[in-house]
RNA sequence: GGCGCUAUGGUGUAAUUGGUUAACACGCUGCCCUCUCAAGGCAGAGAGUACGGGUUCGAUCCCCGUUAGCGCUACCA
């Protein structure tokens, strides 16, 4: 059985491309009828905070990305790590290093790292050249007891290669001539990732690790330590990076909130829509060849469309995905920090948009209802006797939407009775006629009057109103639209009428008259 | 510095695994519809597949090199 999981560290919010290798890993799983465990990799105790493994759980909850079993903290293993590292040098395969820890500073390890390469090029030393390699276990044992504090590295062998094939990324090779003996131990007894990594996985029976590339090069690590352990070596399936515009590397100092999956909750996206997107971000569904092949019939057409759109819900990306179809190149997330309608990527708005218009009305009403909860706007009887006028207003309003955040933003006069005048809507459709300051009182009469109140009866009394007064009926109908709505765009007047009723409807196009 | 990964319009991807006028979606432009804005419909612009070599009758696809981006190379994860 497959058993896959999600070790985020809780070092943060949840990144998108985090999300997204969980919820590949999730996909993989009830694809395969498997189990999707989670695991903290708490280690890094002075970094990991409670707040980001609340946040990581919630954004995992959101997403609808469910998980089997329990949680597992990482943090709770360290024993067992240290254990199995120092059970590494009994049997030979690991060694302690008694030279005393380097402090370094953070911020330039990268530079530290090539400075060192350089140096130790030019005077020949390699990864093997540690002196404590060879110590004789006696000594090394001695020196332990004797109470010398002492970091326990992995003893790599000086020749051969390690292979494995990766589920995406084919076959890798790597010389062992390219992999220092890695630290497993610290010198304060901390495990480290490496070594916490393969023993949660060993100990989790995890038979899939799908994580991000950044992990290609360091799984020959990993393996050398399964090795080492006598542990069978899961398969690995290595995901492409989603990268900034650019090709640059996505990062919160640069990017902001962007890169964090609860911006995109907050800002009013759908977790099917963001899901949809994510998928499509380093995979994508094969062709349904099937489909084309009998197409004889219209039917199998229709269905062939169907199956080429990139919409699919949650069930028919389960029902496609698989492994071999994950792609190599990086993505990369388009946005345009300085364009607020640009503020995420093009494709993810527009699919909200599609998922927001698209959606059975009832599977979107409690997703309005508690936008409109969040911003203050709920009243009661939308869910008791305005309930069909509720509904009917969402359907109308939804079509122009592209999130959730519209409900409560541009859709507020629908829910509220104080709402916010567009400057340039104000200036074109009601100060560009001073004849409205006697007009829209007197429209205001008529469809008060109008009797039945309908979309019907409203149009045609508008559009009489407007033929005696002898304007144009578009004069009226976009006033209306500002003075109802505050707003220059939106759904058809009628219906807006209909929907805002008719006291509030004359009530408001009397008050427009303070803009004239 | 070393090692690795990647390279198809602006972005996400497709191309029966070597044979297509290089396809689709988003975005963009124009037109239609229209009370506005969307949606929808129609029509377009935009890549000869990073660059240079090979292999082949034939390369987006296979090989080599270059370039670029990214990753790894920590007693970080």
């Amino acid at each position: 059985m497959i058993r896959v999981r999600f070790a985020p560290s809780p070092t943060g919010y949840l990144h998108i491309g985090a999300a997204r290798t969980a919820l590949f890993n999730w996909l993989y799983a009830r694809k395969t009828g498997g189990a999707f465990l989670l695991r903290i990799e708490d280690t890094d105790l002075q970094r990991s905070t409670d707040e980001s493994t609340r946040s990581i759980i919630e954004g995992l909850r959101w997403l609808g990305l469910d998980y089997d079993e329990e949680l597992i903290f990482q943090s709770a293993n360290a024993d067992k790590h240290r254990a199995a590292a120092l059970q590494l040098v009994e049997a030979g395969k690991a060694y302690r290093d008694f030279t005393p820890k380097a402090e370094r500073a953070d911020a330039n390890v990268k530079q530290e790292i090539a400075e060192r390469a350089r140096a130790a090029s030019a005077t020949g030393t390699d990864h093997r050249s540690n002196p404590f390699r060879d110590l004789s276990p006696e000594e090394s044992a001695a020196r332990a007891a004797a109470g010398e504090p002492f970091a326990v590295r992995l003893k790599v062998a000086r020749e051969g290669r390690s292979s494995f094939a990766d589920a995406v990324y084919g076959a890798q090779e790597r010389d062992y001539t390219e992999i220092e003996d890695l630290v497993l131990l610290r010198s304060d007894g901390h495990p480290l990732y490496n070594l916490s990594v393969v023993c949660d996985d060993i100990e989790m029976r995890i038979t899939d690790v799908i994580r991000g590339q950044d992990h290609l090069t360091n799984t020959h690590k990993q393996i050398l330590i399964y090795e080492a352990l006598g542990a069978p070596i899961p398969r690995f399936a290595h995901l492409p990076l989603i990268l900034a515009p650019g090709g640059k590397k996505l990062s919160k100092r640069i990017h902001g909130e962007i890169v964090s999956l609860t911006t995109y909750r907050d800002r009013g996206f759908l977790p099917a829509a963001f899901c949809n997107f994510l998928a499509l971000l380093g995979w994508s569904p094969a062709r349904e060849e099937r489909a084309a092949a009998e197409a004889t019939d219209a039917n199998a057409e229709a269905q062939a469309d169907e199956h080429a759109s990139e919409l699919m819900s949650l069930e028919e990306i389960v029902r496609n995905f698989s492994l071999e179809r994950i792609h190599r190149n990086p993505a990369i997330f388009n946005f345009d920090a300085n364009n607020p309608k640009r503020w995420t990527d093009d494709k993810a708005i527009w699919m909200n948009a599609e998922y927001i218009r698209t959606l059975p009305l009832a599977d979107l009403l409690p997703l309005v209802r508690a936008e409109l909860e969040a911003a203050g706007l709920w009243r009661a009887e939308f869910d008791g006797e305005r309930r069909e006028w509720f509904a009917r207003t969402v359907d109308l309003i939804r079509e122009r939407f592209y999130t959730l955040k519209d409900f409560s933003g541009q859709g507020r006069a629908y829910f509220a009775d104080e709402f916010e005048f567009d400057e340039a809507a104000v200036k074109k459709n009601l100060q560009k006629e001073p004849r409205l300051r006697e007009l829209l009182p007197a429209l205001a009469t008529r469809i008060e009057q109008t009797e039945p109140f309908t979309t019907e009866t409203c149009e045609a009394a508008l559009r009489a109103y407007a033929d005696e007064a002898g304007v144009k009926a578009g004069l009226f109908i976009n006033a209306a639209r500002t003075a109802l709505t505050g707003q220059s765009v939106g759904p058809s007047m009628f219906e807006v009428f209909y929907l805002v009723g008719r006291e509030r409807s004359a009530r408001r196009l009397r008050e427009a008259v303070r803009f004239l």
